[in-house]
DNA sequence: CATTTTATTAATAGATCTATTAAATTGTGT
DNA sequence: ACACAATTTAATAGATCTATTAATAAAATG
């Protein structure tokens, strides 16, 4: 109601956005995202031509919030090694918090759209290129000076990306489950400290 | 082609599920499913009524499924606890191996359907009661004698199964792009692996 | 202010899709 | 072989839904 004060694309672009990440493609109809912003079914293809461009839109935009989650990766230089990986892990953690249902959404779309998905995957590989390569030799280096285990960069990448990724994959149905064991405790709060104890203790253990 | 050597009922049930495991709820309709099994769409309507009433028949079995698999959380009491872990991490794993696009149509039904979700965490919740305490007092005993660190059983619990399902929910994506980093290594294996590693290894540093 | 462009709506063609109904076919017991 | 039940089909009513078109309203421009 009263969304009719700024222009109308960006008004259709929201709902659709809102809409799309809350149920997904097919269950979601141009009339109903026009029945909802207020305004005539024909205006959401005046400005976007197709349900799928619209669509389109929608993804790319949140794709590429994912895509930056990963950004707090590269660390900065400054802090002892685990105590960026400690950073690394909450900072990730901390962006996906401002958008808990984008994981599922960009998962389930790519799942059963292996053509997007081999974009994608060409997309993420020359992002995370050289982050691996400057990661692995940290990795090698910080084991020679007897700080961490020796492992693989992509291990360690696919650890925390893969843990906190599935914490908002699994919110709410763990978030509830969670509760009904640790009522008084923040669901979220404790899985970001559980995350970044397995991959401290992953790193750390001999 | 060739599927009507069987009882009509149990072969649409099948396509039922192959069809909504890949997309979803409003992306299969009764029409394609009968299209692909070859017989009239009426008769998908004569068996199941409506397509709500195919859609809960699929969901009922696959969520039976994935509640059966967290069964081997519970473990036998033969090995030393540490070795028992391993095995109720790589069993819990090796189940869902075995039905990999099971956990994304599980929390994506239940992520849009918090009726549904509700009824689930009640079913969930008696089935876990017994092993959590349980597992809390064993948990408490291998902490007084040293052999662990103090930690709860829901975090535990959680580790496990959050580890293990971000593998297959983020399945075939994820290893796409472990294979760009490690060609020759298998990403299923060796994810088991890791995640061993990691639970392993939050459950004895000290 | 007249004109041209842009935004918005009403109407609708054409495809589906779900669900039902009635008719046809197949199967079964006697 | 006949009656009766179970299975399968054809046909279709009724609801969408996407996308387009033509007409109207609003804004911008010279």
């Amino acid at each position: 109601m009263a969304t009719d004060e700024k222009n109308m694309e960006e008004v259709i672009l929201q709902k659709a956005e809102e809409l799309f990440l809350e149920k997904d493609f097919a269950s979601v109809s141009t009339t109903q995202i026009a029945r909802e912003v207020g305004c005539n079914q024909a205006l959401v293809h005046y400005y976007f031509r197709t349900k799928e461009k619209l669509f389109n839109a929608v993804f790319e935009s949140k794709f590429k919030i994912f895509s930056e989650s990963l950004l707090p990766l590269f660390g900065k230089k400054e802090l002892p090694f685990i105590d960026r990986i400690k950073e690394v892990v909450a900072g990730h953690f901390d962006i996906l918090k401002l958008h808990p249902t984008i994981p599922r959404f960009i998962l389930n779309e790519l799942s059963g759209n292996s053509q997007r998905r081999k974009m994608l995957v060409e997309k993420f590989k020359n992002l995370s290129q050289q982050l691996y390569v400057d990661l692995q030799k940290e990795l090698d280096d910080e084991h020679a000076k007897g700080n961490i285990v020796e492992i693989r960069a992509i291990d360690l990448m696919l650890d925390v990306v893969l843990l906190n990724v599935s914490v908002f994959v699994t919110y709410p149905l763990a978030n509830e489950i969670f509760h009904h064991y640790s009522a008084n405790d923040n669901f979220l709060e404790s899985r970001k400290q559980e995350n970044i104890k397995l991959i401290i203790n992953r790193l750390t253990n001999r």
